[in-house]
DNA sequence: AGCACGCCGACT
DNA sequence: GTCGGCGTGCTC
């Protein structure tokens, strides 16, 4: 009765609270794990076997369990990791399985590839197009009709006619795997000698247990090289392992770079990818027959059954923090899911998370250096200029002084890279005459002119309109003015004062993914001398000829009152920069600020980013804020201000006394209408030992459900309070 | 997530 | 008098 129970508990894919219970068609022989599909009111869905019924549900109300499939069962492991991320983020745990069960196509049995062989009988009619298919097969293999096709230059029908009658035999053949294993013995690199100390500092950690490596070291220290190392003791060991990156770092240099190391391609894991591609991943990782893959975040919820090593590079990006459906941190949850795997967490930034650098200095992670750059090439010297005092002309972007120091850099034949982390011609577009300001009709934010696409453009809904040519306030005519810089005004200026240079401009909005892939294989290529581009270039491209990085307005993102905005700007600032000088070249690296004398800067000038992380967790430990505090934040929105406000003052009242913690707000959120709904927002604060999302859970549980247009959106450990 | 049920405005 | 708008709630 036990081994053969004939009622489980389902996890169905959808978001429901908890499992449902299920009867067990006679004959049928589930596990814990086991996929299945079940009869939810109308229709099929996809669920998970979870174990013993848990409810105690009427008989006759129970339904029977459609169809298992014949696929190995999720580890128990992951099981536990959809309850963990939905107890956690106050996801629905049907919701998390979902992004587990992200690709139902792969639990079909694989489609065999058709192939022909020659029978020996020799057809009557002997055409041109039927010898050349004949000449393929002399040696009597058989071969895959794509592959048959394409080498004889003929249609399908000439096979289907050899096939009729008689002198091809169709057989199906076992797919081929989707990617070959990566040998861990492939192509290692050369360690030098504090490459080589990073990996035995990884080694030592018990591959058997949980444990987590934080590979902190300078932009081009060669942090690669050694995770890949530790990538490859994981595959020597027999268990799988994934690589992490945030989604726009996922280049064909990274790809081609583990290709290099492992003589295979890696399977991948990211948003552009078919859904036959992506099934065929899935369930390779499922059967144990991929070994390692490189994904963007969503990766983190594929199903392994022996992972043993997660690494995830640039583990400070802001873009593991996003929303699929439900709001997670990959990084977060990586961890969780290392624990509850046993296996091991590799971190790996030039500027760790605030975060992250506590739980080093705690020693709850080992913390593993690599200082010295690779192949010699030193930091970029940093300079701030500051431009109350040394700024440009009006109506200017580009100081004099980081202008004479492009010029410089053209003259040598090296490249220059100005970098402004804002789109667009102008964030501000205003009338001369009357003062009208355009504005997002659906959101509090201006529309940024686009000059090259003709367009004004909210950043937040994306809500276009053709740039009009007179005021559409007052109707005086070429009456507009552009204020403040975007990135195609710097480029226009660019193009002004330094006419001989190849100038190419990056931005998301330039162009396609394909398109941009292209500029900046271009790029590499020494193609052009001015790089002109936002956050894009910031991340995961080596230009070699790069000799001087200007940013433009170091101060942006300081602004918000944001509680992590000395750490995202510090890092930001420490990528650009780090982009110069990579190769034998010094670099140079010049921010233009207001501020010359806040920590940020002073910490990027000295070079001193000991102090600047030290000086952020002291002041971070003050406030009670992470790593030493707890945050949530609920969200309220609504299409009424009003509305929004009046339901988040009722919620505030019913909330639960608990020691430690602290409400705010309801205020405004920072940006207070977006798609036409207006958003306030409450603050839940607690010391970091505090079960926040439980207090959270319970508040919710006891307050007046939200009725109406009114939507709740709760955010545990917000990254920005957006 | 779907899909049905249910209670208020413009039509043959 | 009905068709249908999508708000609310349920699915073992």
């Amino acid at each position: 009765m036990l081994d053969h129970p004939d009622i489980v508990a389902v996890m169905v894919g959808v978001a429901v609270e908890g499992p449902y219970s299920y009867r067990v068609p006679a004959g049928m022989v589930v596990e814990r794990g086991a996929i299945v599909a079940v009869p939810l009111g109308p229709r099929l869905v996809l669920g998970v076997v979870w174990g013993p019924p848990k409810d105690n549900i009427a008989h006759n109300r129970l339904r029977e369990i459609a169809h298992a499939y014949d696929v190995p069962p999720l580890s128990g492991e992951l099981l536990a990791l959809v309850e963990w991320v939905a107890r956690y983020t106050l996801a629905a745990p049907g919701q998390v399985l979902r992004g587990v069960l992200r690709s139902p196509e792969a639990l079909d049995a694989p489609k065999p590839v058709i192939a022909y062989r020659r029978t020996g009988h020799e057809p009557e009619k002997l055409t041109p197009a039927r010898l050349r298919v004949l000449d393929c097969l002399m040696d009597d293999m058989a071969w895959p009709k794509p592959a048959l096709i394409g080498a004889s230059g003929v249609s399908p029908s000439v096979i289907e006619g050899l096939e009729r009658v008689g002198a091809l035999e169709k057989l199906e053949m076992a797919p081929p795997p989707v990617v070959l294993p990566p040998d861990p013995d492939g192509n290692p690199s050369v360690l030098n000698a504090e490459q080589q100390a990073a990996l035995d500092q990884i080694r030592a950690l018990d591959p058997q247990q949980f444990g987590v490596a934080l590979l902190d070291g300078v932009t081009g220290g060669g942090k690669t090289e050694v995770f890949f190392e530790a990538v490859a003791d994981t595959l020597r060991a027999g268990r799988q392992a994934l690589i992490l990156l945030p989604e726009i770092a996922l280049t064909n240099t990274f790809i081609d770079r583990f290709t290099r190391r492992f003589d295979t391609r890696p399977a991948e894991w990211h948003s552009d990818m078919t859904p036959a591609q992506r099934a065929k991943v899935w369930r390779g990782v499922l059967d144990g027959t991929v070994r390692a893959v490189v994904g963007a975040r969503s990766a983190l919820f594929l199903p392994f059954r022996e992972l043993g090593l997660m690494v995830l590079d640039e583990e400070h990006d802001g873009a593991y923090k996003q929303s699929d459906g439900f709001t997670y941190h990959a990084r977060d949850m990586a961890i969780v899911r290392a624990n509850l795997a046993r296996a091991r967490v590799v971190l790996s930034s030039a500027t760790p998370s605030v975060e992250s650098r506590n739980n080093a200095n705690q020693a709850r992670y080992a913390h593993v250096r690599l200082e010295s750059r690779f192949a010699a090439a030193a930091m970029p010297d940093v300079t701030a200029i500051d431009m109350r005092t040394d700024g440009p002309e009006k109506g200017e972007w580009i100081a004099p002084i980081l202008a004479r120091e492009v010029f410089a850099a053209l003259d040598r034949g090296e490249q220059a890279l100005l970098f402004l982390n804002r789109r667009g011609y102008a964030p501000l577009t205003l009338c001369r005459s009357c003062g009208h300001q355009y504005q997002c009709p659906n959101c509090s934010a201006w529309m940024v002119e686009h000059r090259f696409r003709g367009v004004l453009m909210c950043h937040h809904c994306g809500h276009e309109m053709r740039t009009p040519k007179s005021c559409s306030a007052c109707g005086e005519a070429d009456s507009l003015v552009a204020v403040g810089p975007g990135i195609e005004r710097i480029a226009e200026e660019a193009a002004a004062r330094f006419p001989d240079a190849r100038r190419v401009l990056l931005s998301t909005d330039m162009g396609s993914h394909g398109q941009l892939r292209e500029r900046f294989a271009e790029v590499e290529r020494g193609e052009y001398d001015l790089i002109i581009g936002t956050q894009l270039v910031s991340k995961g491209h080596h230009f070699e000829k790069l000799s001087v990085v200007g940013v433009l307005d170091a101060d942006l993102g300081l602004a918000h009152g944001d509680p992590r905005a000395a750490e995202k700007t510090f890092q930001i600032l420490t990528q650009v920069a780090g982009r110069a000088g990579r190769a034998s070249r010094h670099g140079k690296a010049f921010l233009q600020t207001y501020h010359p004398d806040h920590p940020v800067m002073k910490a990027m000038v000295s070079g001193d980013r000991e102090a600047f992380y030290a000086q952020e967790l002291l002041a971070r430990e003050a406030g009670g804020m992470p790593p030493f505090g707890r945050l949530a934040a609920l969200i309220i929105s609504a299409n009424e201000q009003a509305g929004a406000m009046a339901y988040a003052r009722t919620l505030l009242s019913a909330a639960p006394m608990a020691e430690g913690v602290r409400l705010f707000g309801p205020a405004d959120a920072p940006v207070s209408m977006i798609r036409g709904r207006h958003r306030v927002r409450l603050l839940a604060q607690s010391g970091k030992d505090f079960d926040l999302s439980g207090y959270v859970r319970f508040w919710l549980a006891s307050g007046e459900r939200p009725k109406g247009d009114i939507k709740v959106q709760i955010d545990i450990d917000p990254m920005s309070f957006m």
